[in-house]
DNA sequence: GCAAAATAGAAGTCATCACTCCGCTTGTCA
DNA sequence: TGACAAGCGGAGTGATGACTTCTATTTTGC
């Protein structure tokens, strides 16, 4: 129960940072050794922090829906209610420019992505419940939409970003899902 | 050049029907091994036919890919103008009930999704574009849309509709794709 | 400064899996 | 109907990679 050492929080950190990059990179594939490599730790190391290899994955993706519910939490309550929900999916999804394989990535691991039952989980569904609340109060948001639709709109429209070709293309396809949000 | 023997052709159809029904459930991370017992056919005639994991995986895809492309074009032709396009769209995210892991797949299998050289991905683009065209000109879709962002959101919806938990979650998230195309 | 905690990373274990090889079976065509 | 090539099944192979273990070394906290 005494707190881990300076260092091996500093290189839990190191870790989940490198994880996040390679394993967007290159895919659930790669294997512990290059990650440990890529963030200059010994694998021996990687596995005293991360038991298994999908415990780390899971722990880089527990860290990216912590940021989101950061983000979200933080426009909800500073941001204009009519724009915030637009702002905020449009930064989400912006968010990792080459590759939004976050959640393929755990699909492809074995991770059933809907397992809502996780704190980060719950905290950004939390967020996002808020932010969509005051959307639909302003009528920004359609009415019937729910936090699920929200989720996976969010998860979709990063998938869909993937085919898009250049900027143009990007921006029609955000405009879209953002039309559709609005509408009805 | 000779044809193929009667079995060696109806053992290819078995083994694609059974790939995809397999690696839609189980991801792309199954073995070979087990696809060929699904398929109720020896890991040898497997391999004969497909002759890496790999171009398995592709088969299945472009299969799917000429499926869609016949729906399309189907509705292309017979349909009223002004719904085919919203009526594909349907018709192509329902069409696998459980996952439509279709295109993680190929992704997690390092096949790049956006590689559209191929026959198949061509006949696609191409009954897109009718259905597209038809659709602007009786004014249910809007006007800056091109074939690549349909093809994006194509897939995205797809992925989008993973998270839904319910049917009446489905249709919403649909509603909204379907609303942000016409609006404009 | 020293004991405890942590680390690097080499070497090894074990399971898994893509793919090969080859003896047997079956479809085809005379 | 018989011969023979095309096709088949499945045991076997080699590579890979997750995870363990261990020793010598460094880092931290008091």
């Amino acid at each position: 129960m005494t707190p881990p050492r300076a260092d091996a929080i500093r290189n839990r950190a190191r870790i989940l940072e490198a994880a996040e990059q390679v394993l967007v990179e290159h895919g659930t594939t790669v294997s512990t050794e290059e990650i440990a490599k890529a963030a200059g730790v010994g694998i021996g190391t990687l596995f005293r922090h991360f038991p298994t290899k999908e415990e780390l994955i899971r722990g880089v993706f527990e860290a990216r829906l912590q940021r989101l519910a950061a983000d979200a939490t933080r426009l909800a309550t500073d941001g204009d209610p009519a724009t915030a929900l637009a702002t905020f999916l449009r930064q989400a999804v912006e968010q990792s420019e080459v590759k939004n394989a976050l959640t393929s990535m755990l699909a492809s691991a074995g991770v059933d992505v809907r397992d809502l039952t996780g704190e980060p989980q719950r905290a950004l569904r939390e967020a996002l419940a808020t932010l969509l609340r005051k959307a639909q109060q302003s009528g920004a948001a359609r009415q019937d939409l729910e936090v699920p639709e929200l989720i996976g709109l969010l998860a979709g429209t990063s998938k869909a970003l993937e085919y898009a070709g250049d900027a143009a293309s990007r921006s029609r396809i955000l405009a879209v899902v953002l039309a559709g949000l609005r509408a009805g």
